[in-house]
RNA sequence: GCGCCCGUAGCUCAGCUGGAUAGAGCAACGGAUUUCUAAUCCGUCGGUCGCAGGUUCGAAUCCUGCCGGGCGUACCA
């Protein structure tokens, strides 16, 4: 049962006897901040009073007198300016205890109103090799796939590859130019990789010393003009404007500084380029690589007989290392319909757009103009090529048509918000106004620099790495505890797996206890950590209680058959039973938000609840046998809501750690 | 220039829709083991919540301005 939920509505009954705006107020129900104001605690007197114009303790008290919750509470205390605080009776945790330990689901109380959503995450480009910022948008994907479905929602996950785009274009140059046929032959995937930074470099100096470079050269002396002038006009007498011209010229100074450090930093990447023995001799011959890609782009996108065989002959090799790191993160979509998908539909995406007046053309491109936003939102370019813009829409509106979702939500990193900004504009425009969507973006990995994630060379940190140096750490501490054990537990396969599940449980977990709006440094000492609220620490609190039923021999299911022996004595185990039954309100959270650190939060004062029950409360050597039972089975609901949750956020358990 | 996000303890981060004395983990210091996994637990130390105003019975949270940082800003995704 979600609690929460249910005193939320018997407020609601009571509320509407003295105001209008009950619903409203009935969600100043909280969980208790403090647990010596109670377990729950109402706030919603103060504000009540103030529009009914009466003393708030005096509205607390006719709350009260109207509140029926005496089933669910002790008689309702209240505190403070007008607080009114709940404590839940024993009686009730504890058939609520009971039924959660015999239901299928642990007792999760479904959403209200089920809905369909699309989830669109991880979304790589085949082409490049993933980084650990993908793996923040699966990791987030999946953990608010299985929450939402297990809130009995519908729940429909595309993986929306890019494997149509410009990378494309780039893979197909550089095999032309510079593939190693050997490689082609023996490495396919990471030949194509190497072909694609080779060519992506390329490009990027091109860019930079044609387009980018001159650009920041001429801010630069407009700059230097305007702060002439500024210079040149210093005889100012109101003295506010004087502050004003102050204020400017500083403004006008930093603009000049930071463009010079811009203009260095370019140099410094281009000196670089040209350094670099493998690149240098390359720059010459293929000054025009930038138009040259879009070119072998467009050729394919237009259907050329030999891109289009590369394109086939790529993909599938693309596809099968994408998916083993889908296998080792255990990982699997009901859709995988990329950009390649959507192709022919474009041109009536465009043809459609502009039959309802949204389209301008603006440059030769395109265009989609949009209320408060500057720049244009880019449907085709002036080449005539689609754009991911194009790509989007088509993709939304087959999505609505083939799924008719309420909700779509796109998991992809904070910087593409204006994109999306655009794109749910533009497709309400178009008459998808039904469909609410949203973008679950999420921050930046960072290094332990501060600096987004990479290796020592530069490059970004490739998965498959990361993912086995999580593990190798991971086999190291396992096994360092195991041996200083008096005699270890473990043997060598054991170990093995316990490395594999906790050393990719670290690195979701870490990913999932961050509030996903902000950045956050990764760090394979902190996430592997025993201590504090990461994979390891549930994983073996996990194992800690699973080591119970081990040593006494005891089956959790035949077990069950015995809710009746429960009972609620010490302190610690109502503390550990209110935690047991507060799940439903922390998926409720993660659903209402789309934050998976509600849940991790969750787990970890769970944990904490439990560590703390273990150490006061003897379990198999409790005094009598009834006692013994009914904290075996506070364990069993433990375990399996420990189980359950990291599940759902897709990090598996060991019994033995 | 404009837009979005961020600024909380020495470090890494929570803080839900405004609620009572701002919380964890690490680090530092001290304690607990004949007892179910001590990979643990308990305690101490540590914060003018970037700054200044405002709204409110009540602000880390909402509003305005400023300072500092990140990202984005027309044919990449």
């Amino acid at each position: 049962m979600n609690i929460l939920a249910e005193l939320r509505s018997r407020f609601c009954i009571a509320l509407a006897k003295l105001d209008g705006s009950a619903e409203q107020l009935a969600d100043m129900v909280l969980p208790s901040q403090d647990a010596k104001f109670g377990d729950y605690q109402a706030n919603c007197a103060m504000p009540l009073g103030k529009t009914l114009g009466k003393p708030p303790r005096e509205i607390a008290q006719q709350l009260v007198a109207l509140l029926d919750v005496a089933d669910l509470c002790a008689e309702p205390q209240i505190a403070g300016p007008g607080f009114i605080n709940l404590r839940l009776r024993d009686e009730f945790l504890m058939a609520q205890i009971q039924q959660a330990l015999v239901a299928s689901d642990l007792g999760i109380t479904p959403a209200d109103q089920p809905q369909t959503f699309v989830l669109d995450y991880s979304s790589p480009n085949v082409a490049k090799p993933m980084h650990v910022g993908h793996i923040r948008s699966t990791v987030i994907g999946v953990a608010l796939d299985r929450v939402l479905r297990a809130l009995g929602h519908r729940v429909i996950s595309d993986n929306h590859i890019g494997d149509w785009g410009t990378q494309f274009g780039m893979i197909i140059y550089g095999y032309k130019h510079f593939a190693d046929q050997a490689a082609i032959a023996s490495h396919l995937v990471d030949e194509l990789s190497r072909l694609y930074r080779l060519v992506n470099q390329l490009v990027d100096y091109q860019e930079t010393k044609n387009r980018k470079l001159p650009d920041i050269e001429k801010r630069i002396v407009d700059e230097a003009h305007c702060l002439d002038r500024l210079h040149d006009s210093t005889e100012l007498e109101d003295p506010r404007e004087r502050e004003e011209h102050a204020k400017r010229l500083q403004s006008s100074e930093n603009t000049l500084a930071e463009l010079r450090k811009e203009l260095a930093d370019m140099r410094r990447k281009l000196a670089a380029v040209e350094g670099d023995p493998q690149l240098s001799p390359l720059l010459a011959d293929h000054s025009a690589i930038g138009a040259a890609v879009l070119a072998e782009t467009a050729a394919l996108h237009a259907g050329d007989a030999t891109n289009r065989s590369l394109w086939e002959r790529f993909l599938p090799a693309c596809l099968e290392s994408m998916n083993e790191i889908y296998r080792r993160l255990g990982v699997t979509f009901d859709f995988t319909l990329g950009e390649s998908f959507y192709e022919d539909r474009l041109a009536e995406v465009v043809a459609d757009l502009a039959s309802q007046g949204l389209v301008t053309e603006s440059d030769g491109a395109k265009c989609v103009f949009l209320e408060g936003v500057d720049a244009p939102f880019i449907v085709q370019k002036s080449d005539g090529a689609f754009l991911y813009a194009t790509t989007d829409l088509a993709t939304i509106q087959y999505r609505a048509s083939e799924w008719k979702p309420q909700t779509i939500l796109y998991v992809v990193d904070h910087r593409q918000s204006l994109h999306f900004e655009q794109l749910f504009a533009t497709a309400r425009k178009w008459g998808f106004d039904q469909i609410r969507f949203e973008h679950v973006s999420f921050g930046t990995v960072l290094g332990e620099d501060g600096r987004p994630f990479k290796t020592r060379s530069g490059s970004a940190v490739g998965l498959g790495g990361l993912l086995d140096e999580a593990i190798e750490r991971a086999h190291a501490i396992v096994s360092a505890n195991d041996d200083a054990r008096e005699s270890p537990l473990l043997s060598p396969s054991e170990r093995r797996q316990i490395a594999e599940r906790v050393g990719i449980g670290a690195i979701k977990y870490a990913d999932l206890s961050h509030n996903r709006t902000s950045d956050y440094v990764f760090s394979y000492d902190k996430m592997l950590a025993m201590q504090g609220n990461t994979a390891a620490y549930m994983q073996y609190s996990y194992a800690r209680v699973r080591s119970i039923f081990a040593k006494g021999e005891i089956n959790a299911e035949s077990l069950r058959g015995r809710v009746s022996e429960l009972g609620i004595q010490h302190p610690a185990e109502r503390a550990l039973a209110l935690a047991l039954l507060q799940l439903s309100e922390a998926l409720a959270r993660v659903s209402t938000d789309f934050r998976p650190n509600h849940l991790t939060a969750y787990l970890y004062d769970l944990a904490s609840k439990y560590s703390s029950f273990f150490e006061n409360c003897p379990v198999l050597k409790a005094e009598t046998d009834k006692l013994r039972t009914s904290r075996l089975l506070l364990c069993d609901l433990t375990a399996r809501t420990i189980g359950y949750g990291l599940q759902l956020l897709g990090i598996e358990v060991v019994e033995r750690m």
